[in-house]
DNA sequence: CATGAATGAGGTTTCATTCAT
DNA sequence: CATGAATGAAACCTCATTCAT
């Protein structure tokens, strides 16, 4: 069983491109610059993607199953809610500052750069990673882990989490791991 | 003594601007939208500004000096660290979703937009309003209204309010005060 | 009262585009060669027109209007039926083959490089034209000067006629009245 | 005797060529349009034909052949002139809006997009189809069935049979014979 | 101050063609 | 023969900015 081909090389553009779009927004990052990167010429870019915006919305889509993968990884097995609380943040964290890391933060800070019919295809995808947090938040109130409305809970929380990507650098100063005990310190009761 | 003529148009055009590049974001609004959007044309956007770029710089120095009137505003002549904390908090919302609610989405949303030059100028009025939350987080943290360190603390509850410009609908559904007593619940003790 | 100079420029575009789609047909007829014959660059011809199209619908709507005064011009004043239909043909090939060659060149040449909603801004021009034909073929039938259906004599003399940009050389050769007469004895009674 | 396998696959795409070529112009048609309709992909395009342009003499190739074969059985066993003449006429547009109609358009109509020397190549063919129109045109002017100058007589009856590819709609409305007739009468004493 | 015209650099995309597999 | 990937040239168009009027 062998990767054709084809999607080696689409997956580098990929790749090359969430690191393009993080360093200079999506805007800022011409296709020639991309194609600079991944070194072929810029025509022939469009062998892999119809469009410049087909590029975003592969390193999104990326990017948004990579969190639902890792958040789901990181809590399986668990059962006390405790720990599935902290293992979420934590989960999110670790995937959000990790290998993955250009793929998230373009998820979040170009998700306006799309256009309707991309964001329409992408929502479902978005819509289950926030379901995934939900039911946890809800039985994290449930288990007066946490008050308030869930889903006011949960934007409050995800919000934190993802503003780090403003502020936090990887393997420098703090670990992920103090980062997600601090946090849960400050949420949870 | 009057307010020069010039300095109404001028901002005037901030104003528009704000709302344009909140919209659109700041690459994809033209000059030539901003010329329309406030009756003149895009020529003479450079008798009030150097550069498309100065724009920019207008609307969020006119976003983060309302910021910091706003909180400061609220807080004064309170004493006692509980309700400093969530007037800071609450100051911090009703601006943020108030009338200069564009220039504060502008500010969150485009800092990258800006030159270097740029943010050297800006970053002085950032460092202030953020000293200024710094300084009464101190405080909760001794009184034990909140745990851990302060920058992290700061960051996390900077963020996550921030966030909202993401999700929250002002006028509609939850008030800002619901939303700021919620949070005030989730992060304190 | 002076012609505004914006007009001016414009029509000298107008007047270079007939030229230069002639010669090598709208698709070939790059916007950088057409700045290049009117001495601005390539971008500056977007503050006349929207885009390529529009040139090229500017240099039809030029011909077809020009078409019509130039019938009109040659029969007004004649009564006598034989004279008029003569001079419809040979106001036709004058125009044709006259200052305004290049444009109506283009108009029977490149009509199907219009978009459709160009083609529907353009059909009501050429149906004025083609009305003003057919009420003198008419009239030519009723008097026995021509025989058949109106429209598909229209259609065969008007499709002669427009046929000579393939192979008439002006000033060369026969002079376009001799043109005019030959084709008049050929279908005349 | 049997037909090379290659030679029927670049009939195929001649006609699929003229097809294309008829509805989008010769400019328009792209050599992916062309591969996709004949169920192959680009590239493989170059095995048949060296380049667009290849595909392009071609296809008008074989609607000069066809016309002139046209021509000659229509007319072939004739004696009288008056029935030559309607017999050449008829068998013009009986061809020309015939099977082979795709190709004869593309013939009439893009004669410009050829390369001076492809011109070269095909202005033989040219030449023999108009050299018979020619022949004819003399005997009927020589038996006083048309009046004027042969090369111009034939200049105006073909230009007209040929822009009835701008109007006519084959099946539908007027029969291909009654257009014959109608045209005959116009243009015979 | 305001404007219309022009600039020039650069953007995304298209497309005929080549070629190794 | 067929293909998928790549090329490279060139296409149309955009846009911040300048400047004479």
């Amino acid at each position: 069983m062998t990767i054709p081909k084809q999607s080696i090389r689409r997956n580098e553009l990929v790749v090359a491109a969430a690191k393009l779009f993080k360093e200079n927004s999506f805007d800022r990052t011409t296709v020639r610059m991309l194609a600079a990167a991944t070194g072929i010429k810029s025509g022939s870019l469009f062998h892999h993607f119809k469009g410049k915006e087909e590029i975003l919305v592969a390193v999104i889509e990326d990017g948004l199953k990579k969190s639902l993968k890792a958040v789901q990884t990181e809590t399986q097995s668990l059962t006390d809610i405790n720990q599935t609380l902290f293992a979420l943040i934590y989960g999110h964290l670790k995937t959000l500052h990790g290998p993955e890391r250009d793929a998230h933060i373009v998820s979040i800070t170009e998700w306006r750069s799309l256009s309707d019919e991309s964001k329409q295809h992408l929502i479902t995808l978005r819509d289950e990673y926030e379901q995934f947090w939900q039911k946890i938040i809800i039985e994290a109130i449930d288990n007066r882990l946490l008050t308030g409305e869930p889903t006011l809970i949960r934007l409050f929380i995800l919000g934190s989490l993802n503003w780090s990507i403003q502020w936090f650098q990887p393997s420098q100063g703090k670990s992920i791991k103090e980062l997600a005990q601090q946090f849960y310190n400050m949420v949870a009761k």
